[in-house]
DNA sequence: ATGGTAGTAGAACTA
């Protein structure tokens, strides 16, 4: 199969991002980019962009929040929308792709808004029934690849500031146990393994504050999960802060994870 | 300090 990778991408809007997105596929060439907040009704996603570049597009979404896509180089032999639970389906936050030898899952966790917030039991939740769902959907034994906008800041290292932070809905405890149950599961962070202990690497940056880039005051939230075999097959996985330093960028920028089969 | 910005909307909500 030889090199294979991976991105993840939080796009806030994929008619607003075209002018990051397509260029960079031309220039990366991924074989997947998995993106969240898609904002966007299937009947309008521009899968035209996508496919002059040999992309195919699988995408659930609607007309203002969430939505989910995938754009691969191979067709899928199959895509799943949604939970299959008791609970609400979510077709726009979590999406199967079954590859031949890979199974893809993309993910936008609900961010939870507040802790006091309803919203916010509905994310720790939401873990519980992702973990469900790859019990359903997968075997750890597989080449698994779970990755998205999981807004879960894990370690210390993962925000600017954990002391004034901690608290926050991505940075928390009850997150963080949730979080590790989903890991339990079979899955590692891929991209810490290539970069353990290292600060500052960051996948969000608030559009509120000035120069965040630049001043390093983000958050590592976006990730790229893998069961022991992906993980073992993974040369590299970085964060390409270029897209969030772009004109018009989203709030998030690019991760990926490149694998050797 | 309780802002600050951006997207989809075409007012308020979400992040």
């Amino acid at each position: 199969m030889g090199l294979f990778k991976a991105a993840t991408f939080n796009v806030n809007s994929v008619r607003s991002r075209l002018h990051i997105i397509i260029p960079w596929l031309d220039r990366h060439r991924p074989d997947i980019l998995c993106m969240q907040e898609t904002k966007v009704e299937d009947r309008k996603f521009p899968k035209d962009a996508f496919e002059n570049l040999g992309y195919r597009i699988n995408a659930k979404g609607n007309k203002q929040y969430n939505g989910v896509a995938i754009a691969s180089r191979e067709e899928p032999e199959e895509i799943r929308y949604g939970f299959d639970d008791d609970g609400p389906a979510d077709m726009d936050r979590i999406m199967i792709a079954v590859f031949k030898n890979l199974i893809v899952v993309n993910c936008y966790v609900p961010q939870g808004r507040d802790r006091e917030d309803l919203q916010f039991d509905y994310k720790l939740e939401w873990f519980g029934r992702l973990r469900d769902h790859l019990e359903a959907n997968a075997s750890a034994k597989e080449h698994v690849l779970c990755l998205g906008d999981l807004n879960v800041a894990r370690e210390e290292i993962d925000v600017h500031n954990p002391k004034r932070l901690k608290g926050h809905v991505d940075f928390t405890p009850e997150v963080w146990e949730k979080f590790d149950e989903v890991l339990s599961w079979g899955l590692s962070d891929i991209f810490r393994k290539h970069r353990p202990g290292v600060p500052e690497q960051y996948t969000f940056f608030d559009y509120r504050v000035q120069k965040s880039v630049e001043r390093k005051l983000g958050w590592r939230v976006d990730h790229i999960l893998g069961t022991q075999s992906i993980c073992e097959r993974s040369v590299e996985s970085y964060i390409d802060l270029a897209p969030r330093l772009a004109e018009k960028p989203s709030d998030h920028t690019i991760l990926v994870a490149e694998f050797d089969f």
